[in-house]
DNA sequence: TGTACATCAGTGAACGCGCGTTCACTGATGTAC
DNA sequence: TGTACATCAGTGAACGCGCGTTCACTGATGTAC
């Protein structure tokens, strides 16, 4: 049958959408094309009428996933009295919420670990979108200059994504509480206070 | 055949180191049984006189994985000069040998996304070998008091573990050096500098 | 000491299952006349 | 305005494949006598 002019790109946003928090949730498979359309309300042929592949798909997803967790860290951010930027961003990143939705949250708290093990072009172009994500925040970074700023975002970042990861790997929930008030203090300090006054 | 009386154990250990650097290097679904009898000159069938399942092999293999990785650290310790542990274990858990010996290095920035992504009762008993791991390190920690050294290694050791995780996310060689040694100086300061003195 | 038998770690064919992918088909709506 | 046809997003049966797991079997050596 012949569908709404605008259907194929919503049902293609849709399933990006879709498979952008699955990844996040469950990694890359966790769940098969077959479950991720019958959760849209489709079915798995149709599939293949939008992504060539699992791969492309996963490649679209991650590379969303990247823009959106960008979004909500600059919103934040923005959303901040002015001076107060990094702090926001920080005990965003760091919060009892992040911990707890790992779908809509840091693509690299997530998955880094599987997309160290995909194949290197795949590699390449989540490097790419991981670069553009670096280059959306790092202004908010202490620091002089553009590399200084870069280079305080390359310890702040990976430190928390550990930090998150850690915590959600463990299953007593008032440690994992502690651990990330302890870490928001010490990045917070660490990246902040020397800065504010 | 009747097999010299050593023999079983001899295998049984084999078969837990071998998982246990695979799970490391591939996460518990790169490789299969077979694959992994076969790397050791067996077939995939006796696999079954010595677990119970696979996901018996995980815990065994990821238990050993945290033993080994914290027999590394405290050796790294203990041969440090009386007052510069810390700064030794802090060295090697970020050393270029670390990032790239994934297979036998820290079992949290191999693994950890996909211990919170298992069932709770393989969680909990991996939360019982962290808990080991941590209670051989934090001695080494600063700090007056057990709860003192316990909170700094809850923010130390999970923002290590994510800048291996991130660097090893990524493709470019200098760029990973670069952050590694960033973070090494960073956490030495933060951890370590203020002591020393 | 010599012989018959039991043992059991390891073998490999076979199983059911879920996966990614393919493909002939559907049918409501847009378009050509 | 009315009719015939083309379009193409979505359907669902079918495919080959690799996986975890099972199980009847093997056969060199230990043990009982």
């Amino acid at each position: 049958m012949r569908y709404p002019v605008d259907q194929r790109a919503e049902t293609h946003e849709k399933i990006i959408g879709a498979a952008s928090r699955s990844f996040r949730e469950r990694g890359s498979e966790g769940k098969s094309i077959a479950t991720l359309m019958k959760d849209l309300g489709l079915t798995h042929g149709g599939f293949y009428k939008h992504f060539e592949s699992k791969e492309e798909l996963y490649l679209d997803a991650i590379q969303r996933g990247l823009e959106e967790a960008g979004d909500r860290m600059t919103a934040a951010a923005k959303a901040a009295p002015k001076g107060k930027e990094l702090r926001a961003v920080i005990e965003h990143y760091l919060s009892p919420a992040h911990l707890e939705h790992v779908g809509a949250g840091c693509v690299i708290a997530a998955i880094a670990q599987e997309i160290g093990r995909q194949p290197l072009s795949v590699r390449e172009k989540i490097n790419d979108a991981m670069r553009a994500y670096m280059n959306r925040l790092f202004p908010f970074m202490p620091g002089d200059n553009v590399a200084e700023k870069r280079r305080q975002f390359l310890i702040l970042f990976p430190g928390m994504a550990g930090v998150l990861m850690t915590a959600r790997a463990m299953t007593n929930s008032s440690a994992q509480k502690e651990m990330l008030s302890a870490a928001r203090k010490f990045y917070l300090e660490a990246f902040v206070e020397k800065i504010e006054k």
